[in-house]
DNA sequence: AAGTAGCCATAGCTCTGACCTATGCTTGAA
DNA sequence: TTCAAGCATAGGTCAGAGCTATGGCTACTT
């Protein structure tokens, strides 16, 4: 099997004709005939009828047709990622990010990395872990940063950096003025949490647990932000983590509680494809972001 | 690029050396040689690194590597789909049925396929109709038979049949032997029902709440085999599908209610790749289980 | 230090087969 | 009937894919 061979039927089968196939690849009308022949007499099928108004497909043909658009596909993707690391230059940069990370990390990183390289294209999908890990397996990104390790086949972690992850207050809670608070206190003083399918959620509730206390749960909310604004007007505390709280503690508006238990951590990972290399403008905007 | 320049690399890069991926290949060294080298001049990169103990992949040639399997793999399965339609012969056919299907209405259906064409595998996978459908994404399957439409981009479905889902009760039930009984009767009776992520579940809420009533939930469980034991045992009703029911109605041991509101019915949906051709052996097993 | 084995690169030759032009065949429409 | 549109076939040309032979480099041996 050949690539030209492959060309001649998808062409044709595109436009309908053998002859126009020929006029669109640039070849004569006999030599597309035999490259479509070749491929049908080594598969030992017709791919298409031959009537007097062109070619159609065959049933062979149909189920021909997408492995071979595939490979064509495949082939194309190879040479475009082969060339895309001699340097960051032009195309196009599809990136999946944690919603966290999309929020407070990336956006003044992109906005370096647009600076920086303004002929590529960054595209940037946002979601949970999970659909950030669909996406890079539809090959619909590069690669994706998440902050819950998804363990599928076809997919390679490796962990980017960790931060922590502090039980906070509003200046204006009547625990944020205490120079040591127990975990009772936190727990009863109330929670603040983000949705049960989170990573926060199940930190918030392990760190509790294995303190030998269970949160009273005011609110779950669907995302970081809004959990954050619920705590800062005063309500409950929560466990946030640092790159979502930096200028709020720096302002003094939210206060880490210090409790005997440390804060606990979270890991910030990147997932690829497994075998996968990334491009070169993927290398320099991680290199932006984790520096960031 | 042509194919033959994609296998000396592939080649190459898994023996670790241009001469033994050349003796691999039947060609002599210089051959491979040239054909990656060409590989290479195409690209604009260096895929291998010549070393005196072979060659090694470079980052260029890591990010070309998982692509060019995929081609290749690709065409692999183009050549074989193509030929699998010219008869019932040899290969794999590898299905995804709901779980329903696969225990009511598939293992005649497989075993009367299996002694008709012995020599072909038979191998299928079950469970909900989301993960059938994940696995037709990942090529795992050929076509999955399930009883709930998933809508993704690249998958296609067509209604195969559609079957009664008569609300039923034990013989020994009191229900059992009224002539007419009333949707709020069959309510405050009490229903077993599948698990909430479930289609026999939403089909069973929207039927009393289409009628104005809200079903007594006596359990939710996760496969119709247990309902129908639980509802054979005289606990409650259910609304159960005509193919998990039918020994059962026909020995008496399960009665149908006539209610006012007709039994809904719900559609067993054939999916596929949104494009893709079945095989010969899949057609024909289908025959199978749509006239069983 | 010299020898040797293992690898990849290069040179030059051969000959296949991909492609071209020209033409034939078939059929539906004018 | 004739024409137009499309695919098939025939025969010739020549680029280039592959081969043999050889060179050059490096890392072990001895």
């Amino acid at each position: 099997m050949e690539i030209g061979q492959i060309e001649a039927f998808v062409e044709a089968q595109r436009r309908g004709s053998i002859t126009r196939a020929a006029e669109a690849l640039e070849l004569t009308q006999p030599t597309l005939t035999a490259r479509v022949r070749s491929l049908e007499a080594e598969l030992g099928v017709t791919l298409l009828t031959r009537g007097r108004r062109g070619v159609a497909l065959t049933p062979a043909g149909r189920r021909f047709l997408p492995r071979a658009l595939a490979a064509l596909d495949a082939l194309e993707r190879a040479a475009v990622e082969a060339r895309a690391g001699r340097e960051v230059k032009g195309g196009t940069l599809a990136l999946g990010l944690a919603s966290d990370v999309a929020v407070y990390l990336a956006p003044p990183a992109l906005a370096r990395f647009a600076r920086r390289y303004p002929d590529v294209d960054v595209r940037v999908v946002s979601g949970r872990s999970r659909a950030i890990a669909e996406a890079l397996r539809a090959d619909e990104i590069e690669a994706g940063i998440v902050s819950q390790l998804v363990v599928l086949p076809d997919l390679a972690g490796r962990p980017l950096f960790d931060e922590a992850v502090p039980a906070v207050v509003a200046a204006s809670h009547p625990l944020a003025k205490r120079a040591k608070v127990t975990l009772d206190e936190v727990a009863s003083a109330g929670l603040v949490l983000r949705d049960p399918a989170s990573f926060l959620h199940a930190l918030t509730v392990t760190y509790f647990a294995a303190g030998g206390s269970a949160p009273r749960i005011l609110m779950e909310l669907d995302n970081t932000e809004a959990v954050k604004r619920v705590v800062l007007s005063g309500l409950g505390a929560a466990l946030l983590p640092e790159m979502a709280i930096r200028d709020e503690l720096h302002r003094g508006e939210l206060v880490a509680l210090s409790l005997a238990r440390p804060a606990p951590r979270r890991t910030i990972y990147l997932l690829v494809r497994a075998g996968a290399e990334p491009s070169a403008a993927a290398g320099a905007l991680l290199k932006f972001l984790v520096r960031a």
